[in-house]
DNA sequence: AAAGATTGACTGTTCAATCTTG
DNA sequence: CAAGATTGAACAGTCAATCTTT
């Protein structure tokens, strides 16, 4: 029974990363609701629905990609749905199935996302490190996610 | 109108903060679960209320601690108070307010949940990182929460 | 039975309105 | 009116159960 306790960096690491992720959530958010914009989490799922193209995304893909469980996706894509981003249609080669995909309307409003998520990225990351200092950054947190 | 896109290092160290700080969130969630504990977001709590003794916390400095809305605290307060974690008493000099005081049972449980919120960040954090490669990681996020 | 997807009930979060005391 | 705190109603997330098709 080894009562393990953290070394102060890593306790440190742990808390910097917390409150700067938190940080940066919530000064997009609220950039976005500014603007009238819809919440962060939507600008992803639009995101992967636009790049699948008019050939849609099922789903289930749309689950993996955004590491959500299903039921998530499916009031998610409720919520989308009701705003006319997205529509639904079932599939002929799979009758349990459907195909997801982007309205006119979702493209626009992906767009009109994009830079003020940017301008958020750009004045908290990208002003105030070196491209070195980036990219030793996001080395070490890849080495966080290695698996193993 | 300049339509700025964040360079790839940015993009990289947010999508990299993301992806890490959620993952080790959801481990600690998960193996909190497991052992029938209560949600990370009490820990903080309880620790904040722990230190504060016999004396006690006002509602008020809880919301500047943990950086939650006034009506966040009232409901977790609830929440502890439900499941005898916490008690909350009238203050005499300031007949708006309230003082929070930690139970043993509060006690007992705050030390419960640490074993297991530690041994995730000693996994996921400490055996992954060289002492110097956490200074240096704490340093970088430290950049990214500077006043501007 | 397994895969794809949804739903009802419960829990937690958020907003605006409220209440009480200073 | 401002500060400390709570609350009803709306909204989002979670769990287990369900439904349909393969």
């Amino acid at each position: 029974m080894c009562m393990q306790t953290p070394d102060p960096q890593t306790t440190k690491v742990w808390t910097s990363l917390v409150s700067v992720s938190r940080a940066l959530q919530e000064r997009i958010e609220d950039d976005l609701k500014a603007h009238g914009l819809p919440p962060l989490a939507w600008y992803d799922a639009l995101f992967e629905i636009e790049k699948a193209g008019k050939h849609g995304i099922r789903p289930f893909e749309l689950k993996e990609r955004l590491l959500l469980p299903q039921y998530g996706i499916s009031r998610l894509l409720d919520r989308l749905a009701e705003r006319g981003l997205v529509t639904r249609d079932g599939v002929q080669d799979d009758g349990r199935g459907q195909v997801v995909r982007l309205t006119q309307k979702g493209r626009e409003t992906r767009l009109a996302m994009w830079p003020v998520y940017a301008g958020v990225l750009v004045s908290a990351i990208g002003d105030r490190l070196s491209a070195s200092e980036a990219a030793e950054l996001a080395r070490l947190l890849g080495r966080l996610s290695e698996d193993r």
